[in-house]
DNA sequence: TTGTAAGCGTTATCAC
DNA sequence: GTGATAACGCTTACAA
């Protein structure tokens, strides 16, 4: 198992190491008689190209970098299990960098992807991250990029995401038909197109059955991480609890689950006392305590549509001008939304 | 930001490579005045050693593998936090694989890793993985391998887990000292120490405290995945709770968590009927129906550790014979085992 | 059909 | 203290 390089199979075959190699790459000017010897060789002593080597010269290293807030993070972890599916069928190999939800890290994550010679980049920004020159500037030379999950209008890319107006708007739907009309809406803080389209979603499904929007009712709370978030996220649930809503809509797989565990601690009942709908993938939505009502996104097919397209870029296969493709999300009611 | 490299500093500053080259390593031989200069010009136009050159020739990638079942599992994932922040401080760059549970597909990602020239790889087996021979033959190569989490007495190596025999034992003494006499315990079915561990912490506490050992309150069950899991967690439920337990103690994340999902899907009302406890790290566990009393593993500590350890072997520090390290787990009581 | 040789960007071994 | 030069393992013109 110790490495053997095509110079031996060279000098063990009496042939010069390009045909060795041209044998192995399967080119069509190599005698059928030496690629079979060269075949068997290599297969006997387990040959295995040298990665680095290769990449050195052909200057691609079939490996593709993705940027995510954390890996500790169901949706996330899904997301990645698809990028990783496709990736590891097109002999990709990715490089996994968290942001943590800072700019800063960020930033130093795809420095570190494009020093270590990626072939292509996929993020998902942090919620922090407002500047986009980071990327723009890669961009500028051709190098390829996707964005998947959460989206900005300041950068031209390929774009996959859920369709977040539709859920949101589906979830605020369901809740008004259920009987609400003091419907509560709990954010993230962030200028990322995630952030805005729910809320719109939102908004759009309050005008559309005659619900004054109210701005007392809906909060954007700083869910960085090291943000002490708990404690944000009890500070907006307690003034969004003094306008006595009928209803929460949580536009986050973290913050749904956070206002849950608030409302159980806090001795509200849910539904009784008030609604609850959320974006969520995790598993466990139906055991919670009440089984929770969620926008459930399609992670899984966001990170294999996510996967393809920048495989399909970095092998420079034409695959028109940029454009974000809309994925539907699927509403599950469950009791916490039941009256 | 287009590559730049040890040849246009050369050039543009009138030295040699070599020089440019010692002098971005601060060696000492090089005169303070030109380290300077050089420093200033490659920071200046941002240079960014090419990774592929340096490991061809210094023969290391500064790279490690790592071998996981999947990264969609929470406790998984968390220790894939803790390992990712140790290797990036160190400088090194992690390869996340998924076995899915599969010896075939284990192999596959040992084999992949190895060819794509890791300094060294960290494994988590699969349940099915019984024959340690692929890792072994690295071994004895003198190729760094670290175990964590699951282990085996098949394989020497330096391991990290959980203390899982301590923490059985643990929960099963709190079902017992809360009352119960009838305790079932639903576990994985693999070789690994994980399972073995655990019931035998699970057998002790019975022993200690003078109640008969059942065969029958004892399944386990293949949790692999496309193993249909929920239908043959299903079938162990079935039979466990023909004998009537007043308890159960599920020994994995996974089981825990679908056993949950089973009594209250069943009817069966929690801690009422029987208490629940089990292994688990979800941080949803306080909010579930009910609470679910847990076994917590350190799993970021387990990463850390296991990094920590596979970068100081793959550096060749002398880190002495290869030994297991066992972590305390953490006794966390809620509503489902209160009776 | 096969061989020769250059070169990818580093680092290391010599010289000077 | 600095500079040539070879070498890491591979691909690819260009020759033969």
């Amino acid at each position: 198992m110790s490495n053997i390089t095509l110079r031996d199979i060279s000098k063990a075959l009496n042939i010069s190491v390009s045909t060795v190699s041209r044998a192995l790459t399967d080119s069509h000017e190599i005698g059928e008689e030496t690629k079979k010897l060269v075949l068997a060789y290599a297969k006997e002593h387990n040959y295995v190209p040298n990665r680095m080597a290769r990449s050195l010269k052909v200057g691609k290293t079939r490996s593709i970098g993705v940027v995510i807030c954390s890996i500790d993070n169901n949706f996330v972890a899904q997301m990645l299990d698809g990028i990783d599916q496709i990736c590891t069928e097109s002999g990709y190999q990715i490089i996994i960098m968290q942001s943590k939800e800072s700019y800063e890290q960020e930033k130093a994550c795809i420095n570190l992807l494009y020093a270590s010679g990626v072939d292509g980049i996929m993020i998902s920004p942090s919620l922090q991250t407002t500047d986009f020159t980071h990327l723009k500037e890669l961009q500028s030379q051709g190098f390829p990029i996707v964005l998947f999950d959460r989206t900005t209008e300041e950068l031209t890319a390929h774009k996959i995401t859920a369709n977040n107006i539709k859920g949101a708007y589906q979830a605020t739907t369901h809740l008004i038909l259920s009987g609400c009309t003091r419907i509560a809406h709990l954010n993230s803080k962030s200028t990322l197109a995630i952030t805005r389209e729910r809320f719109e979603g939102y908004k759009q499904a309050l005008v559309e059955h005659q619900i004054a929007y109210e701005e007392d009712l809906v909060k954007f709370c700083n869910t960085s991480i090291n943000e002490n978030t708990d404690e944000n996220v009890a500070t907006a649930m307690e003034e969004l609890l003094k306008q006595k809503p009928q209803a929460i809509f949580t536009a986050t797989d973290l913050l749904s689950t956070k206002a849950l565990a608030y409302l159980n601690k806090h001795g509200y009942k849910v539904p009784d006392d008030l609604s609850l709908i959320g974006f969520s993938n995790s598993d466990l939505a139906p055991i919670l305590n009440p089984p929770l009502s969620t926008v459930r996104q399609p992670s899984r097919q966001i990170g294999e549509l996510a996967a393809q397209t920048i495989i399909n870029l970095v092998k420079g296969k034409d695959i028109g001008p940029a454009e974000t493709v809309l994925l539907d999300t699927e509403l599950q009611i469950r009791k916490s939304s039941s009256r």
